[in-house]
DNA sequence: ATACTCGCGTCAATCGATTGATTTCGCTTC
DNA sequence: GAAGCGAAATCAATCGATTGACGCGAGTAT
C-alpha cells in the first residue's frame, strides 16, 4: 500500500480510504490516479495486517466429520463456493467424535475465523459448550445443534415420506426401512417420516433394522432384515445411499432379486445410483444447497442481524430407476 | 499477551520470548511465573498479528479439483490430518479448470498461505507459470507439474502391471483397457503400465477406449470396447473405480456376464468395490498417504531444505474379490 | 575503587492496514 | 486582504506479537 500511496503521489491513509470504498471526499482526479497505480503494481491488501486491525480475518471454518462422504464433500462444496463468492476463505478440518479437536482449537483459539460451520457426527452438547464459551458465531449443518444454535437442514421426514410412499404406490404392503444409526438426529427424522406414512396408508408392523450409514452397515442391515421373524418385506427404504448399495449386495447373496423379490427405495441420491444392477430408484435431498445456504445464514449471523435456522425450501425429489416393481402375486 | 504479562508481573516481550521457546536468558522462575499465567488465562498468540510480524502465516492452501471424488477427498483428508499434526491450517478451494481460479486469487495474492498443494485438472501449465510469478511454494499431489515443480506421486504404472497381471495369470490373453482421459498424465501412465505388461507376454493388440474417470465414461467406454471390430476381449482392465462401475452396468446391460464372460480389475480400491455384482477385484493405490507426504515434504520446501519429488513407496496391492474367473474354453 | 562482564529483562521499532482527529488547500465573502 | 468555510488530504494511534538494541544490577578482575 506503500508502493501504491507513492506511486499515486498520496498518503497511505488516502490510498486505503480509496480503496475500501469509504464514500468519503477525495477528488475524482485522486482516486483515479491511486486505482490506477493500485492497478498496476497489481496491489491487494495483505490479509494478516487486515484482521489485525480489523479483528475480522474474512475467513471461515468448516468442521467435517468425514470429508470422503459424498453427502458432506457436496455440503463442502457448495459452502466453499458460496464462500468465494462473499470474498471470503475457508478453513476447513476434519472433526472425528473420537479425536482431540485440534483443528478446532486451532481455528478458533487463534482467531483464524470468523464463524465455523459446523458438521460434527453424533453428539454435539460438549461441542456446543465449548463454541458458547469461546463465544464462537457458529451454525450447524445438516445437523440439529441444540435450543440456541442455529442450523440448516433438510427436510429429512419430506424425503422419507416421498421414498416410503412410492412404494406403497407400487402396491407394496410390507415394507422394511434399513435405518441409519439411532442417534443421529438426520436418521431419528427420517424414520418418522417412513413411519408416519406407513401409519396413515394403514400398513402392518414393519421390520426396521440399523446400521451405520455406509455400504457393509446396510449390508449386514439388510441381512438382519431377511432373517427378521415373520413375513419377508416385499419392498425397503433404505436410509442412506451407501447402505443401500451394501443391501443390494447383501439381497444379491441371498438369492433375492431386485425388484422382482424386494424393491427398494434409497433416500440420497448420487450419479453412482444410476450404475447399480438394478439402477437404483432414490429420493434426491437438496444437500448440494445446504453449504451455500449455511455460508448465506452465517454471513448474517456475522453481520448481526437476526437469523433463524432454516429448513432447504427444495422439496425432496423422487428419481425413478429400475428398482422398484409391483409385488409378486402370492 | 498483556494481560499475561500483568499477570506474571513481566514485560510482554519477556512472555513473548518464553513463549515462543526462544533459548534466550530467563531465569527458571519467572519462567515458570509466566508459563503459569499463560496457562490460567489460557492464552493463545492471535494468528493474524504473528501472520503480519513474521511474514508466515501457519497455513497452507490446497487446490482441489473436486472434492466430491474420493480419490481426492482421501487426499485432502490425509493432508488436513498431517497439516495439523505440524500445527498449521488447511485454506482450501476447488479449482474448477474452467473457471476463474478466484479461490486461488484469495489464498495466494492476500498472502493468507505459506504454501500451496496443488491438484488441478488438465493443464497446469498456464497455472505453472502464475505459481512462479507469485512465486508461491508449492507441491503438485497426484499430478505432475512440470520441470521446475515438486510433485508426489504413487506408481500409476506399477499399479497397471500389477493389474494387468492379474488378468494374465488367470489365463487371459485378449485383454481390453477402458483408460482415462489420454490428456492427464495419471492416465498415460496407466496405460504405459498396461502396454508393457501386454507386450511382455507377448499378447496381441488390446482394445482401448477411454473417457472421463467417472461411471458414465466407464459405461460408454465399456459399450465402444464391446462394439469395437476384432475378437471381443474376455478381461479388461479399468483405469479407474468409478469407470469400473459404469463398465459393470454397460456388460449387465449388454448381457456379458462378469466374470463369467468377461473378467475385470479396476485400479483404485474403495470399500464400495466390495459391494458391486460381483464384488470387484481392484489394486489398490496408496492414495491416502499422499497427502500427508505432500505436507511433508511442501515443509521441506518452507524450511529452504533441499528436496525433490516423490513417488509413494507403498507398492500398489491387488484385492481379490470375484470379478475375475479363467477365460471361458472357447 | 573502578572498570568490565554477564545474566536478566525492558524498550521501542516493526509488520500493513484502518480511521478519527487534524491540518492544509482552494475559494468565497465582506 | 483577511476571515471563514468546506473539501481534500495527512497525521498518528492502533491492532498483537516479535526481536535486536539497550539498561540495570551483581559479581569479578585489576
Amino acid at each position: 500500500m506503500r508502493d501504491v500511496a507513492a506511486a499515486a503521489g498520496v498518503d497511505v491513509s488516502t490510498v486505503s480510504k480509496v480503496l475500501s470504498g469509504a464514500a468519503i471526499s477525495v477528488r475524482a482526479e485522486t482516486r483515479a490516479r491511486i486505482e490506477q497505480a493500485a492497478a498496476e503494481l497489481r496491489y491487494r491488501p495483505d490479509a494478516s495486517a487486515r484482521s489485525l486491525r480489523l479483528s475480522r480475518t474474512g475467513a471461515i471454518g468448516m468442521l467435517v466429520p468425514d470429508f470422503t462422504n459424498a453427502v458432506w464433500s457436496g455440503i463442502v462444496r457448495s459452502a466453499v463456493h458460496e464462500a468465494e463468492a462473499q470474498g471470503r476463505v475457508v478453513l476447513i478440518a476434519e472433526m472425528d467424535p473420537d479425536q482431540s479437536p485440534a483443528g478446532y482449537l486451532h481455528l478458533v483459539h487463534e482467531r483464524r475465523i470468523d464463524g465455523l460451520l459446523v458438521a460434527t457426527a453424533r453428539d454435539q452438547s460438549s461441542l456446543v459448550a465449548e463454541l458458547e464459551h469461546d463465544s464462537v458465531p457458529h451454525v450447524f449443518v445438516n445437523r440439529r445443534g441444540g435450543e440456541r444454535s442455529l442450523s440448516v437442514l433438510v427436510d429429512d421426514e419430506a424425503g422419507a415420506v416421498a421414498g416410503t410412499r412410492a412404494l406403497i404406490e407400487a402396491g407394496h404392503t410390507r415394507i422394511g426401512l434399513i435405518g441409519g444409526p439411532p442417534d443421529i438426529d438426520t436418521s431419528r427424522r427420517r424414520f418418522d417420516g417412513f413411519e408416519r406414512t406407513r401409519t396413515a396408508a394403514g400398513l402392518p408392523d414393519p421390520v426396521v433394522t440399523s446400521g451405520p450409514y455406509s455400504a457393509p452397515g446396510g449390508y449386514r442391515a439388510a441381512q438382519e432384515l431377511l432373517a427378521a421373524p415373520g413375513p419377508r418385506p416385499t419392498a425397503v427404504l433404505a436410509a442412506n445411499l451407501m447402505m443401500a448399495l451394501g443391501a443390494l449386495a447383501a439381497f444379491a447373496e441371498a438369492g433375492v432379486g431386485v425388484p422382482g423379490d424386494m424393491s427398494m427405495v434409497a433416500y440420497d441420491d448420487a450419479e453412482l445410483a444410476g450404475f447399480t444392477q438394478p439402477a437404483m430408484t432414490t429420493v434426491a435431498m437438496p444437500h448440494q444447497e445446504m453449504g451455500s445456504i449455511a455460508v448465506r445464514l452465517l454471513e448474517r449471523v456475522l453481520a448481526g442481524e437476526p437469523a433463524e435456522s432454516i429448513v432447504v425450501p427444495t422439496p425432496p425429489r423422487l428419481i425413478e430407476r429400475d428398482s422398484i416393481a409391483p409385488p409378486r402375486a402370492s
